[in-house]
DNA sequence: CTATTTATGTATCAACCGATACAGAAAGAT
DNA sequence: ATCTTTCTGTATCGGTTGATACATAAATAG
């Protein structure tokens, strides 16, 4: 890990370093607090006291650092996509077929959405969002799209494995990419309530059995 | 013992009408009013303004007919399950086998968590209800509870058709009743996000397929 | 009628919200 | 060392939150 956002190489930082007084605080160390916070309470209920506390510091150095409220929060959503996703699209990603891919992604979310253990909240921070519509139009639109994003991604993956011929040109590839979706937005919330990952783990299994019911022959409807 | 003749019980209205000047406005209706906010928007984000505008009335006739605003959140949770809980668990009840109960529950979902053409919020405002922890630990604890009934009833429900011979006695029955559960809430999400009925209708079908392959036979695991 | 009891509208409470003004402190540039 | 630039801590801004005091209006009981 890095100290305090300084770079490593000497020609750049003597280059861009600013002039006056330097921040007194780690800004990615802060904002990982951030990130928590927000994940756990979510936009409305974490207050900026609550944040400067958690984060060590005071209000006018987290404007100074981060704009507003709303520009921390859309800084710790890529925080949190940037260290976490990968823990749950890693294996999709690199998944042979797209039977394995959605595999992966379930029961990598089942181990993700409760690993609690170094003091992440349980649940998905993008689908447990509850950003109200009124006043914060921005954030939830935001927000909507994120989770539509991972709509597409099932979508364009089950069309490629349709083209390829692993599925069926019968598959129903939107019900299915819903179905999927459905139920990893559904672990969020068991998580939350403290279902436990073996739990999640066979919620995946059988929604794997509804996969492989669906993309045996005609879609079984 | 009483008296043969009036049957009405003219006493108790008569008795029971308060001295005073009596409330100027429905009070069930302003509930219902209060209900469909809370439910749209969550607690915390439902302000007394919000609702003393919606319900047409001053803040002091809202903190005279109802304690607080936690506790007339409470009872709108109360006016929720008793005006909607029917249409999801109607069917479910008086099903036959607990297959065609938690087809009935999930269609019925798909139906009522979409059904937003008589003003009514999509998703289900139990599952959706994210009362951060801290500071209303109460109205949090509650709706866990709710949740988890949810989950009893299913498993309640299996376990009797484990008993019947109806499942076989090798079916895992709380990892299908999770299942289940895990299927309901995430309609719920994706109803918010704009998923219409036929598509949660489909995602439904296909849940359906992963419980025939559980129950078929030894789990399928 | 008068007396009693309750609800309503206005106006406001203390506490907290997100966001800043200000002055002093700290560190590189020269 | 001095200057310049930036950050930090205190204290506070106007606005909103949930919740009330108060006087008035209204409706029943007698």
């Amino acid at each position: 890990m890095q100290k305090s956002g300084q770079i490593v190489s000497a020609d750049e930082t003597a280059a861009a370093r600013p002039r006056g007084r330097p921040r007194a605080f780690d800004r990615e160390a802060a904002l990982a607090k951030a990130t928590r916070l927000f994940w756990l309470k979510g936009y409305e209920a974490t207050s900026i006291a609550d944040l400067t506390e958690a984060m060590g510091i005071g209000s006018p150095s987290l404007y100074a650092a981060f704009d507003s409220k709303e520009a921390l929060y859309l800084e710790a959503l890529r925080y949190y996509a940037d260290h976490y996703s990968e823990l749950v699209w890693g294996r999709y990603d690199a998944a042979a077929t797209a039977r394995q891919a959605v595999e992966c992604l379930l029961l990598d979310s089942a181990a993700a959405l409760t690993n609690t253990c170094d003091g992440n909240p349980p649940g998905c921070m993008v689908t447990l969002s509850s950003v109200d519509g009124e006043g914060h139009a921005e954030l939830d639109a935001r927000m909507r799209r994120a989770r539509a994003a991972m709509l597409d991604r099932l979508e364009a993956r089950l069309d490629q494995a349709v083209a390829e011929g692993e599925l069926p040109a019968s598959t129903d590839v939107q019900a299915l990419a819903r179905f999927v979706q459905t139920v990893q937005s559904g672990m969020s919330i068991l998580a939350r309530d403290g279902a436990g990952r073996g739990e999640l783990e066979a919620v995946a299994g059988i929604a794997m059995l509804g996969w492989d019911a669906h993309t045996r022959d005609g879609g079984g409807i």
